[in-house]
DNA sequence: ACCTCCAATCAATAAATATTGATGCACGAG
DNA sequence: CTCGTGCATCAATATTTATTGATTGGAGGT
């Protein structure tokens, strides 16, 4: 066994935060460094209640980390993640030896 | 502007077929090469009809193509999907720059 | 031609997700 | 303490997605 990188439910939670138009715009936003809901929904044109839910996706996912100040929220990228969805990326790879299977299927 | 990799329907799309553990675990199966759909059934102990679905899901994000062989569909991993999502993945990181957000917000 | 096998597709149902507006809570300002 | 602001959460609904079993169609074998 190669040791599956991580959990295939960690991994399937990681894609599925990915799989969202308005979490990959999220995600791009915040690569320009910390933002606060305030400011993403001015950005994005979105409801709050939208922006607040995928945002908790995201949290949810480990993609992004929240930090309070005063009354705002400020989001940010988690650098970590983005590494383990390197990984994990890299786990889907082709083993090297294309083991053509022996002959028969069924 | 970055490039953005690949259009943000396209990672979209890519991510979503990720998003499942039955279709992990598909390509998962298909990194030791090529395998046929009864094969499939068989290992996963999945109904046809089920794996059927899924593998289209995955053929049409582009992760796996497909091959007739007589009465048998064979399954593959396509590397080229592979390295888009490496790329995706890379777009995602943090910009160089964490431009901290030049005090107020909003 | 007929029959069998493998697999895709369909139809119906079940289950999970997203969207919207409303409500509630925490924080600071006054 | 009370009020306004920023945001999370809830409730209801709409939309998507998955599962199951049945049907269909292609490819051989006989």
């Amino acid at each position: 066994m190669v040791a599956s990188a991580l959990s295939t439910k960690k991994a399937v939670a990681l894609f599925h935060a990915l799989s969202d138009e308005t979490r990959l715009e999220l995600l791009d936003r915040l690569k320009d460094g910390e933002q606060c809901v305030c400011e993403l929904m001015d950005s994005m044109k979105a409801a709050q209640s939208r922006l607040s839910f995928h945002l908790k996706v995201l949290k949810d996912a480990g993609l992004v980390e929240d930090r309070r100040e005063g009354r705002w929220m400020y989001y940010s990228l988690s650098a970590q993640a983005i590494e383990e969805l390197e990984d994990l990326v890299g786990s889907l790879k082709k083993a090297a030896k294309s083991a053509v299977s022996a002959g028969r299927c069924c």
